[in-house]
DNA sequence: CGCTTTTGACCTGCGC
DNA sequence: GCGCAGGTCAAAAGCG
């Protein structure tokens, strides 16, 4: 279980990438987005990136990566050493830009760096204690995102969410829905958004790291709630032009 | 009774 | 500056 190869055969969900950023077919993980999580080898990597592009596939240690020959076309997951004994928490970073700002390479060179915002100011300051707004951040956190082909929402992911927001999204027919974590010193949040072609399909995009292990230890090996429950890693695209 | 969900308002960022 | 779209808040309702 060393290394992820693509697979051809997924469904890669056209909304979740920009026409100016071809992106290659997610990889296969095995199963259930808790098992998919421990599967990945946190044991051999610090710090890793996984690329599912033709040129770049698999998990490639940080240090021998060649960035400058990746563009922005590549997506990268990054991966980080969990706490041992604990869940792996997967981080993730962006595609392209964020991958070379979060090693310090440059990737103002390629297209991508001047109308992404997300990360664009590290972190936003107070906005103004006048009214309710709070210290709010831009939203740097590591995220990583799978889909999932399920007939329910929620996936038992062994943490515990509360839903706190629920918004209809432009490019899609369903409602997104966001989570979060109900630990009060965790912050990691969480979106569930159906496809419009395939409402079969769930795309989960956690953002931020747990803070704690899960809270559901008991991994009941009977709660897959379908049988058909397929989960594909993809990259977090930035919705640099969300122009369908 | 405590926690979660619902849901509209509100805020921010961004494009025009 | 304005409008749109996405993200969050928080009060009320729902539920065990
Ligand atoms: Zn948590």
């Amino acid at each position: 279980m060393a290394y992820c190869v693509p697979n051809p055969n997924l469904y890669v969900p056209d909304q979740y990438y920009t026409p100016s950023v071809p992106l290659p077919p997610p990889l296969q993980l095995p199963c259930h987005p808790r098992a998919l999580l421990q599967q990945m080898p946190f044991d051999q990597l610090e710090e890793a990136v996984m690329l599912s592009n033709p040129d770049h596939c698999g998990l490639y240690p940080l240090p021998a990566l060649p960035f400058s020959h990746l563009t922005a076309t590549a997506p990268a997951i990054v991966c980080e050493k969990p706490t041992p004994g604990f869940m792996p928490n997967i981080g993730v970073e962006e595609v392209g830009t964020s991958i070379t700002a979060g090693v310090g390479c440059e990737g103002a060179n390629n297209g991508y760096s001047s109308t992404s915002t997300w990360w664009r100011g590290s972190a936003m300051s107070v906005a103004g204690e006048k009214g309710k707004m709070k210290v709010r951040r831009k939203m740097r956190e590591p995220r990583f995102c799978f889909q999932t082909r399920s007939d329910v929402d929620v996936l038992d992911d062994g943490y515990k969410w509360r839903k706190y927001g629920q918004k209809v999204v432009k490019n899609s027919l369903h409602p997104r829905s966001y989570f979060r974590c109900t630990q009060s010193n965790c912050r990691v949040k969480k979106r569930v958004e159906r496809l419009s072609t395939d409402c079969r399909m769930v795309i989960t995009t956690y953002e931020g790291r747990h803070t704690h292990s899960p809270c559901s230890d008991d991994a009941s090996p009977a709660d897959d709630h379908t049988a058909t429950t397929t989960t594909c890693f993809t990259s977090f695209i930035p919705s640099v032009h969300p122009s369908i």
